[in-house]
DNA sequence: CTGAAAGCGCTAACAC
DNA sequence: GTGTTAGCGCTTTCAG
């Protein structure tokens, strides 16, 4: 192995002559710094990472934890990072948990074994009480939801505040019994939306109405079926997902079931998929989610920031 | 910072039981492992990853090389590799590229850092021979493509035979001028199908009729636009992506387009919106690929992994 | 079964 | 400007 030693030898300076060069410090006269990058290209030589890391205590790279990997919602929340992470230099390491306790520890002990400078979590399912153990050290971590304490770092979408003008818009439109698919009943970005959901004065809500469990297309086609089974149904649905709408629209007209006159629903994302498709949907910006929480890794931003969404109408509802 | 020493003279034992305790290694009295475990709790000790990763030589880490982060196509792979990495304790290291040369080299200079042990190279925009002197090392580097060389790790879609087959079904239906819609005219895996679209008998195959720069929806969309635009059409095409597929299919209902009558179509990857939207539509077992990918990298697999596509009809042809 | 010590390869404080 | 050297924290021979 050709190493900064061998380097150094060769060129006839010191190895921290070659470090500098190395690392474009100052300080190193012209003709050495040039007789160095010479030895270094004719013995191939090329650092070592780890010993660079080990030495420098960081890694420039930041771990994301997230569920699952090919939701389109994750997706974007991953080019986002990914856009301001080139940008500053940094790489990306991933954590995806499948919401599997110990696979998202993983990721906060990496953070602890200094694998990386800094995490996101887009999703996660341990509690907070649990991963408490982890927090103590000063590398950043930013939680991708509404989070009270200040001293954490927390960038999101005011979920409440979208679950609650859904509902009026709903209402607005003449619809009072609602019902929802979401995607789980813990986490606090799905909490925010049950709260908005049955805070929401003038509407009619039950536990039957509420569906869970729904990520892709194919759950959607579920939720209708499930829906048309119902004895007593809800006019209208909110769909946490355009995902699960479009299978919702799809099994919709394989069934015979009118949209909006039959079933009327409103979904979140604002994917290419919901303009295609003509479903009304509240414009979730994920790809600035990413971003912003790399921003914030950066310490480039504040403790706290709150994306808003925006609706676009179009015919499901 | 509390290390192993620490831990060593607090235990009073040294610091290479300490290390054998940390690795399971067996001829450890059994007591002394005990007060090293529970000195390591006491002082709320963590392994350094990257003095470890430094010593050993490895890191345990896979580096993934792919263009874009917000496509289906490549969340497939990602979550292919990543089943396989998470069964095999590996971590997924991410380098987007937007198929910029300098990112992408970016990722093979990592590898000769030793910062990952392997890469996966899932699509790329730099030549094998740009990329020849990062090829030296023993760390396994697993391209998605159909690669002659022997001595390189490949696993890959047939898309010859997948795109023959898709031209041989269309001519079976009647159709014998033909367009294509694709990603870009670089790259194996595009080289391969335009190989296969040229060498395919008994078509018409116009320059005019092939769309390049197809990834998203709003592709197909504007692919739609450009057909009603030619003097001379196409019958029929081939698409490349369900995206784009779907952007054409919603557009074509837009604009009166009669699908399959006034445009036949078929598509790749039968991810779900194909079914949802109807559309004709190979296999594309990408997550296969990924799995494939990084079994290839473990060394369990063979030198060279060919994945067959299948096709769905549906009603889009 | 255990410990001493020689690396792994680099950075940076310090002295000149 | 440049070199010496003490870390960074761990693994792994090699002796015993």
């Amino acid at each position: 192995m050709t190493n900064i030693r061998k380097v150094a030898e060769k060129a006839g300076v010191s190895v921290s002559t070659v470090s500098r060069v190395l690392n474009g410090h100052p300080y190193v006269r012209e003709d050495k710094r040039r007789i160095v990058l010479e030895t270094i290209k004719a013995l191939n030589y090329t650092q070592n990472a780890n010993a660079v890391h080990l030495s420098r205590g960081k890694t420039n790279s930041i771990g994301v934890v997230l569920p699952y990997l090919n939701l389109p919602y994750y997706g974007e929340i991953l080019q986002g990072i990914a856009e301001e992470a080139l940008k500053a230099g940094y790489h990306l390491r991933l954590y995806q948990t499948n919401y599997e306790a110990h696979a998202e520890l993983d990721a906060f002990e990496a953070l602890r074994m200094k694998e990386v400078d800094g995490l996101i979590i887009a999703s996660r399912t341990n509690s907070l009480e649990e991963l408490k153990g982890f927090m103590e050290g000063d590398r950043p971590i930013v939680f991708c939801e509404n989070l009270e304490s200040d001293c954490l770092l927390s960038v999101y979408i005011d979920h409440y505040q979208a679950m609650d003008r859904a509902l009026s818009y709903l209402q607005e439109k003449g619809y009072r019994k609602i019902g929802l698919c979401i995607h789980r009943l813990t986490g606090r970005n799905s909490e925010e939306r049950m709260r908005a959901f049955r805070e929401h004065p003038g509407t009619e809500v039950r536990d039957e109405w509420i569906f869970t469990g729904c990520y892709h297309i194919e759950d959607g086609r579920r939720v209708l079926g499930e829906w048309m089974n119902l004895k007593e149904r809800p006019e209208t649905l909110v769909v946490t997902s355009d995902q699960v709408a479009a299978g919702l629209l799809s099994e919709a007209g394989r069934k015979g079931v009118s949209i909006p006159k039959d079933l009327a629903f409103l979904s979140f994302d604002n994917h290419p998929i919901s303009e295609l498709m003509g479903i009304t949907s509240f414009d979730v910006p994920s790809r600035s989610l990413g971003r912003e929480a790399f921003r914030m890794f950066l310490r480039e931003g504040r403790q706290r920031t709150v994306l808003q969404t925006t609706l676009f109408e179009r015919g499901t509802v």
